[in-house]
RNA sequence: UGGGGUGUCGCCAAGUGGCAAGGCAGCGGGUUUUGAUCCCGCCAUUCGCAGGUUCGAAUCCUGCCACCCCAGCCA
């Protein structure tokens, strides 16, 4: 069954809002923080909120959730847009911002103080605590509770006027201190932060918390549909109870879901911070990293994630994903998308000893895939082959050049080796091999057929490249288990490799763009590094691999 | 130990009283100028456990068990 076609618990209640009635078009949204950058999470977020909007004719908003200035800025806002599109998606209107519903937000927290809802409390925040009880316990009334409509007026819009000093009073819901939802325990509505604001600047001194802002947020933007995640799910009571109270223009309901979980993956902020300050990755866009900034870098692309995202399904149990599964999405896309080429990341150098002129091949860039064309490559008497592909000896199972054993090189000739030199510690220095004639395109005419393919890159016309081999980043499948991510680190994630050799047309290659290097995998020009004058790849990922572990 | 959730294959996940989908992983075979791709086949007599209702239960009822979330003036 299709990712689209099967069911989930929202896309159910979704077509029985629609069906009943209950709502005309679905309007959703994805509403981050502005204070930090984006990974595979938030992916997981985007991914059911678009994806929901476009399969069931709604639209999707991007706001962003800035109510709280000092750990907010407009780097991230910037960075987030561009992850977001980079996706694939894009959102409808303009992006919308909290902070641009301060006023309305402020006028129904008046709303409710002349509802005789809320109050303005002086508790210190070690006092709340006190007052607030504990999971088992109920909490006890402030003090401040019965204050008048009139004195928590006066009181508010000092706050507001920014006459009181930061932490001195909050507003406050008046619900039920023994409620055994700790979140009734009269929250907070706003806190007085003297904080420089990215949107509002000086304008406010005093902020609203997430829990009175989002549900309001929502209904000013007409959202049908507020998805959020499973932690949140103790809030919805209050979520439905500010909608219940205030003179709001439509109603949103929240709905949770699971957050995505991936093996051999970290996504709390705080470890993906640890491994940027110690420079165990070079940075938040390290392709290592599952941002989506490192993510891009490494070569993924948006495509994948998505499907990724939907393959995983939406539901509310928790659980954790095998990242096997993102790589199949990754190999999946690019398998169709990836033009072929070829590279040798260990070079051995080949001499062909019948070959006395440089020839133009042309090789097809897809297999299975006529219309992505060809491209010429160079073929000469001095090769690299990568040193993997040559042994002195080899039982039959080794489907590679073995002296007096043919082998055919990818594209070209198939060719029958002789002898090789060594170096002072035994180690290969060059194979000598002739190519026997009448093969190009063509099985040898006596019968004798090539044990297996390799890639070959001419020594001459070849260009020498870094190429950035990775690995996963932790050894440990739940490295977030601890506090220490160190610990779970995996030391060989990154293995630079500085003299490669590309094939020429690789050279051409445009910063992003995904190749398979022929029998190795899958690398991308670096964003940022990469160059004719001095290539940089990385490696995506490899191709899938069921005989080198099995014949370890 | 208060409240809110969740348990279906190694990992995800559909299933809403009538024969337990699908993907990933794994295993076997075929094709192949990539040990890739592609193709074919195998992979849950049983749904956290124990009772009960019913002609019939993963689905309904009762009890139990395990795990996750909540005591920020974070979101």
């Amino acid at each position: 069954m299709s990712t689209e076609a099967r069911s989930n618990f929202l896309k159910t209640q979704i077509q029985s809002d629609l069906d009943g009635g209950q709502v005309e078009q679905l309007v959703t949204r994805f509403p981050p923080e502005p204070n930090g950058f984006l990974h595979l999470g938030h992916a997981k977020s985007i991914t059911v909120n678009f994806e929901l909007a476009r399969r069931f004719g709604g639209r999707c908003h991007l706001r962003f959730d800035d109510t709280n200035p000092e750990k907010e800025s407009q780097v991230f806002i910037e960075a987030i847009q561009e992850d977001v599109r980079w996706l694939g998606y894009q959102w409808d209107g303009e992006v919308r911002y909290a902070s641009s519903y301060f006023q309305q937000l402020y006028d129904w927290a008046l709303c409710l103080i002349d509802q005789g809802l809320a109050y303005v409390c002086d508790l210190t925040a070690e006092e709340a605590r006190e007052y607030r009880g504990s999971l088992t316990q109920p909490g006890k009334d402030s003090p401040f509770r019965s204050r008048s409509v009139a004195e928590n007026r006066e009181l508010f819009e000092g706050m507001r006027a920014g006459q009181f000093s930061e932490g001195s009073r909050v507003l406050r819901a008046k619900i039920d201190m023994a409620s055994p939802n700790i979140n009734l325990r009269d929250p907070i509505l706003y806190r007085i932060r003297m904080a420089h604001h990215h949107q509002t600047g000086g304008q406010w001194p005093i902020y609203p918390t997430y829990d009175f802002a989002h549900g309001q947020e929502d209904a000013i933007e007409g959202v049908t549909h507020s998805i959020c995640t499973l932690e949140f799910e103790d809030h919805r009571p209050l979520y439905d109870w500010f909608i219940e109270h205030l003179p709001v223009p439509h109603r949103p309901r929240q709905f949770e879901f699971a957050r995505l979980n991936t093996s051999y993956t970290v996504t709390s902020k705080r470890k993906l911070k640890a491994l940027v300050d110690s420079g165990a990755v070079a940075g938040w866009d390290d392709p290592r990293m599952p941002t989506l900034a490192g993510l891009r870098r490494r070569g993924y692309p948006p495509a994948a994630i998505r499907h990724f995202c939907e393959e995983v399904g939406t539901s509310r149990s928790d659980s954790t994903v095998d990242v096997a599964m993102l790589e199949s999405a990754v190999r999946n896309e690019l398998n169709d998308s990836a033009p072929r080429a070829m590279a040798v990341l260990n070079p051995l150098r080949l001499t062909l000893t019948n070959v006395p002129e440089a020839e133009q091949l042309s090789v097809a860039n897809h297999p299975n895939n006529e219309a992505m064309g060809s491209r010429p490559v160079p073929f000469t008497s001095e090769l690299f082959i990568d040193a993997a592909d040559f042994r002195e000896e080899a039982n039959k199972k080794y489907k590679r050049l073995v002296p007096g054993k043919r082998v055919r090189l990818r594209g070209a000739y198939v060719i029958e080796a002789d002898r090789c030199d060594h170096d002072a510690s035994g180690a290969v220095t060059r194979v000598y091999a002739r190519i026997i004639e009448g093969t190009l395109g063509a099985d040898p005419e006596d019968g004798i057929k090539a044990r297996g393919v390799i890639h070959w890159v001419s020594a001459e016309a070849g260009v020498r490249a870094e190429v950035r081999c990775y690995d996963r980043l932790f050894n440990d499948p739940n490295p977030g288990k601890n506090d220490d991510v160190m610990s779970a680190l995996n030391p060989d994630s990154l293995r630079v490799i500085g003299d490669a050799v590309l094939e020429p047309s690789l050279v051409e290659a445009a910063p992003e763009q995904v190749y398979q290097f022929e029998r190795e995998g899958y690398f991308v020009a670096d964003r940022f590094d990469h160059s004719a004058e001095r290539p940089v790849f990385n490696m995506t990922i490899g191709l899938r691999d069921t005989w080198s572990a099995a014949n370890a």
